[in-house]
DNA sequence: CGATCTATTGAAGGGGATCAAAGCGAGTGG
DNA sequence: CCACTCGCTTTGATCCCCTTCAATAGATCG
């Protein structure tokens, strides 16, 4: 994705922002935001760090619901988000998955558009609209990297359809668990093994499934010798070419 | 979506763009991508047109396979295409429907995604990806509304999951054709009354189902009065209410 | 160790897919 | 002008997979 930044530029802060409880809170939350907008001048690093607010954000808790309006965007510094559309009938969507360094905030509308979720103790990095627009306004460059996040979202969201609409289940897993992997290695994680942050309640309200029919299919895969459960929310990538075949790959990438 | 603009600034325009067999052809043209880039001014639309060639694409034509390497990006000004993910053993996915004014080229990828094919006869505009370059970074305004464009594109791909994920045939359908209503209606179409560019397999590819049950639901809404199908490709909307509650609405848009 | 929540496994039912055939409509040629 | 043809759509019958409902097993924590 995106490829470390030196560090250098981090010394040249001076005080914590408001709200942060420390400095190195603020120094992990800028080193997040490198990691979603890489490559940024020593100024912008500066104007960014300046107007950030790291915020913790515990398991279960609720950042933001549908409908009501936006004030901040985000970034995730550690933890794991869920994003849910829910229907008046209780059924529910979940759009995407919130890791590490990935940024809450590219929408068209003024409002929340589903119910951001903790699925994990967590700390986001905020920034008030305004402030966001000023800055965007200030570094084209910064708008820049917006536009390509933003495009890179609408892959994934087009792939994310064609699971969803076209795959079957254990398809659909498959695929789910090699993007998975392919996410949390460049933070650090093993891509053969991959840590689920999320319940199979979750993981079948993304790909469009029951909770039951998620089980029985990690029951298939592990069967089928392709993956290994060693705990609950932990999954052994056994054979990474034959969870690819079965995903049906969509390749070129 | 986008306010008309003032019509004045096209008189600036002095010769044809290369490719362009007349001028009024470039004059359409532009009048699209102004519709797609709300606001410009003067200065930015004459840049437009100068790098921009129309081209014709008949009913069936391919304007793009996946995979192969990006070299435009293109806006519709005429007809209607559709973006095809194809899986190995046949099974299609209709990312999306291309209708004019929509722009063509909002990936992170430097290859195509998915085949484009016009679905009626079609005229779209082209401007080289190089080209493109400069002028986004020439005028930021550009920027900021490709990254605006993208971000509404990254709501209606979150709406288009969840009816993919978790609405029934009829749901889907419904929404469907409210969809399509709005975006024909800012294109001088009548709300009440949709035209169907594409076929019923079309449609199914689009929401996840088989063009038997896509048409089995037609034919349900149409004995619930809540459509009518004066011709095949034509649908005229009885109950407006009806279809939005039966949709789920996802309302807060 | 028991309580509670989550995940897994089992049995039964339904809804959309699949296979197959009949309509319908536009275009063609006699 | 009509008959014919070809493609697409509609309708019908059957089947299978996922859902639903229900019960068991497992994990985490007090």
């Amino acid at each position: 994705m995106s490829r470390p930044h030196s560090g250098t530029a981090l010394s040249a802060v001076d005080d914590p922002a408001p709200g942060c409880s420390t400095l190195k809170d603020c120094l992990h939350c800028s080193v997040r935001h490198l990691a979603v907008c890489s490559a940024l001048s020593p100024d912008e690093v500066q104007a960014l760090e300046r107007v950030t607010i790291s915020q913790p954000l515990p398991l279960g808790a609720t950042l933001a619901r549908a409908g009501e309006p936006r004030q901040h965007v985000y970034t995730l510094t550690s933890g794991a988000l869920r994003l849910v559309r829910t229907l008046a009938d209780g059924r529910r969507q979940i759009s995407s998955f919130v890791l590490p360094g990935d940024y809450l905030g590219l929408t068209g509308s003024d409002h929340h558009r589903y119910d951001i979720e903790a699925i994990a103790d967590s700390r986001v990095c905020r920034v008030a609209l305004s402030q966001m627009k000023d800055l965007r306004a200030r570094y084209p460059h910064l708008e820049r990297k917006l536009l390509q996040r933003a495009c890179q979202e609408l892959d994934a969201a087009a792939d994310a359809a064609l699971a969803l609409g076209r795959l079957q289940p254990a398809e659909k897993l498959a695929d789910f668990l090699l993007r998975l992997a392919a996410r949390e290695a460049p933070l650090g994680g093993n891509a053969l093994r991959v840590t689920l942050p999320m319940g199979r309640g979750d993981i079948a309200d993304h790909l469009g499934l029951t909770m039951e029919t998620v089980s029985r299919t990690f029951t298939k895969l592990r069967q089928s010798g392709l993956i290994a459960l060693p705990h609950l929310n932990t999954v052994e990538i056994l054979d990474q070419d034959g969870l690819r075949e079965l995903s049906a790959d969509e390749g070129w990438a």
